[in-house]
DNA sequence: GTGATTGCAAATCTTTTGCACTAAA
DNA sequence: TTTAGTGCAAAAGATTTGCAATCAC
């Protein structure tokens, strides 16, 4: 999906999104985009920017999140109280939510089958249908990683 | 479901899930589960027992939702960012979440078909399954109240 | 009595905001 | 230039915690 350099898929992703293509956002575009599907917090992003002696503040970290969600650049997904996760994948899919490691898994789309939506109320429209499957650690099964 | 008087129901209850059925734990259990199912935030239950000169003080309204949720009496349901809602209803269901409103409402367990869920990754079990349907207010075909 | 529960206030944590400063166009 | 974007520090919420006072048993 990337064009041939990788800055340039990210000056071309902010440019088509209208954002301008500040330092700070192709660096955190950059980070978000340069690998697969990421889920990640605010602070996590932060850290991971500091680590790479990319100079950001918080409070623009948190900004850039929202703008590139509204842009639909990033899909916010609300699992835990007091948490959002940013998530890189828009495409239609669900997730799976590790209770015991916070850890978010994407699931296809096409993996979950919700057949017979209930009819939204008089006067609304549905904007978006969430799974989420939460599971935990077996004790018994296994110690693997998630 | 009640028995005869509301509050030998509720004392009931508090003395099945293990809990001292306190002054505090009493009004706040018939506040929640005299009517039919409720979702409630902790802010609101706690400005709905002032309102009914029940004095509570919000920590304990905290503390006493995750007591409940805790054993088993309540669902803690998380729709958005910063704001837990507790749902008196545990039976398997799902939830219409109106993103204008921020109102949220009980979708029974049979009128959603999840089909063919996929393997939980290795070492881990289902917990529970969430399927919120979020739905906004139309602009163009109504408007009326959800 | 004795241990569980409560209230209060302070602390914590995530997220937002105001405003002077800086950078992109 | 001119306007959008950024950093910082402070503010705002929601939730939690510590501890002395209080209540259920």
């Amino acid at each position: 999906m990337e064009s041939s350099s990788p800055a340039s898929g990210v000056l071309q992703r902010l440019r088509t999104a209208g954002l301008r293509p500040t330092r700070q956002r192709m660096a955190l575009a950059t980070l978000l985009f340069e690998t697969g599907d990421r889920h990640v917090t605010a602070e996590h992003l932060h850290d991971e920017a500091l680590a790479r002696s990319i100079p950001v503040s918080l409070a623009t970290v948190y900004n850039t999140l929202h703008q590139f969600t509204t842009a639909g650049l990033l899909r916010e997904v609300v699992v835990e109280p007091g948490r959002s996760y940013f998530d890189t994948n828009i495409d239609d899919h669900h997730h799976f939510f590790c209770e015991s490691t916070g850890h978010l898994q994407d699931i296809p789309g096409d993996m979950v089958m919700v057949g017979q939506l209930p009819q939204p109320p008089e006067g609304a429209a549905i904007s978006r249908v969430d799974v989420i499957i939460r599971i935990r650690r077996d004790p018994v099964a296994s110690r693997s990683q998630i």
